[in-house]
DNA sequence: TATGAATGAGAATTCATTCAT
DNA sequence: GATGAATGAATTCTCATTCAT
């Protein structure tokens, strides 16, 4: 455990610190990977020593596991929203804008969860398990129940899950590959994308 | 360049120990990704030693390369069978079926290229680019066409591409996630998601 | 840039290191050139271990280029302190003298120097063209005028200037082959090479 | 021993490969020493396989002796014709002359001696002590004679050999620093070279 | 808390030499 | 004789982590 997090409540300068040293890796570890960041930049990114920094974390590991955990319930959050009263329809499109939007303006927590996942999640073996899972189960849950009330397609509300995912998050994940394509660096694509998603999800998915 | 290149044609046994190195580097560097990736691992991988794997290839960023390159025509295979002769459902339908069985058949292929992309193809800047964009490009121009025919639902041709894309390579590249949400193993959700993505494309797609 | 070299100025401890490393650098580096030394050779000599010598430099090359940046000065002091208000005569006998006792005191400068030449100075060419050109350049002219005004027999200065370097830095850099001939280890050899080429200089430049 | 030196007379291709390998060898140990050196670049500069030039060198230093040696003989002709018949001061000319020419037509022979010298002469211990020493003590002798003749200006003999030496064989050696101190590539600078070492020697020696 | 200094364990690559045919 | 293949022993450099203050 680092130094630093005993039992006591942390003071203003030991947040502030942990603040920063997490927004550095949070950098460092989209663009380069895990294994491909060094505590170097890190502690070069936040603007402290290499030592200070691990007083704060206890190694290069503590931090990414740290930067994971935090970032999962604002992961989440757009998912967590959809609401079982809510219209079908209206949950789904407003789902989908918030995740595109998620691309677009957190790509970095993207690439991040992606690059974790990609290669089997070695860090975070009990997240996926834990909250995460609980949290699908329970939205796959109403999705059923709305299909069965025949108010949305009847299809596996699991792979419906993964197709959103799998959909908005290209724009965070695959960016270079999308820019390079559509021959275009301009913003708008976030805008097409939203566009043709919410049509793809509302024409597919309806009853 | 390796000290095996030279201008005379590969004899048998460079040809068998250069694809045994270049599947042991698939195995490895999709698993780790680039940077996580060690020499020492491809060559235990590839039954022989460092320096006479280095024989064959000039350093750990040229099998990565070589690697890249030579997968790209079989990973683009499946778009490059689109035909603008065909019916434009089936051609679709096909296309998410081959796509979402080369995730199941050749799941390391497609993690590599994520991992590459991921962190914005630093290797294969020209690949990108060159044949990638060219052949989309022109399988745009036939979906564009299907649309002005009345024969596809009207909508961005890239954006199309991009969410078949994510949709099937996602069963690859989040593969732990997808067995840990499901809760199983079984190949069943290959079949699963084939269903269910041939339903949400032709229904979303239709006309 | 080396982890210690910063914007701050240094610390006791880094000019200590950094002088310590250079020594022992010039030490393995005069006796075995470049390519014949090792890092390892150096952090032995240095006493120290070799990330921590690192630490403090670049890289092999970055050490060797600092040394003979910072030798060259010194190694130049005699040419620059040749004053053109000075008689001829005593000028050149002082700058011969000079130049056989720094051969005697300094042989592993003149050496260092001598490899780098040798093999076409790969690590330094700004370093000829630079500072050295426009230091013999203006020696020359002096050179010149001392011939022009009949205190100096009419010679090309920079062959003049060749012949005095050759002359003396023979002692330091063939210093194995002229203890063999001479088939003696005393230091009178120096001695008597002054003699000889003071006698030889001053008679052959005689206006 | 190499496998191909035995008892028996070489064959004609024997002698032509090892010709080859030497030539190949001087080129490339006197441009990067011999550390600096690779069999793999001798063995392409001679236009065969490493192997193959190894079955006729028993190794990297073995060519290097080889090369030391057979080029000793050449290296010392200039001096080997100097004659206690002949006139002192048309001696010593044609001396400096022919050491002048050598430095221009056989530059890489100067810089392969100056390299092996210069780190202590590692390879050729006995060519030193022997040969050398036995030729330089008899010319030595020879120019004692002509000084106690009064022919010759009274100096220590060695001393005057060094000195031919070093100012002729500068031209070679320090090559790249003549050349850009000259500000030339010009080979007018062998023929001033030459003009001003005569004049230098023939007054500073004349009796 | 904070940081300059230090290091052991790698990791990539080179190279002289040997093997096997 | 000749060569493609193979390797052990370096050699340079990196990096997470620890030490000392």
């Amino acid at each position: 455990m680092a130094r630093a997090a005993g039992t006591q409540r942390p003071t203003r300068i030991q947040r502030e610190k942990t603040e920063r040293v997490l927004e550095a890796a949070l950098e460092v570890f989209s663009t380069y990977g895990y294994r491909g960041s060094t505590v170097d930049q890190i502690a070069t990114q936040a603007g402290m020593s290499k030592p200070n920094l691990l007083y704060y974390f206890d190694g290069k590991s503590a931090i990414h596991v740290a930067l994971l955990e935090r970032l999962m319930s604002t992961w989440l959050a757009p998912l967590r929203a959809i609401s079982g009263d809510g219209d079908p329809m209206d949950e789904i499109r407003t789902y989908v804008r918030a995740k595109v939007k998620m691309s677009r303006d957190h790509p970095r927590e993207s690439r991040l969860f992606a690059n974790e996942i990609l290669q089997g999640a070695p860090h975070i073996p009990s997240l996926l398990t834990g909250e995460l899972k609980q949290l699908v189960d329970e939205k796959a849950g109403i999705l059923k129940s709305w299909m069965q009330a025949g108010k949305l397609a009847a299809c596996d509300p699991y792979h419906l899950i993964f197709s959103i995912w799998a959909t908005t998050q290209h724009y965070a994940d695959f960016d270079v590959q999308v820019r390079t394509l559509l021959g275009t660096d301009s913003d708008q694509r976030f805008e097409d994308a939203s566009t043709y998603l919410e049509t793809l999800f509302l024409r597919g998915l309806r009853p």
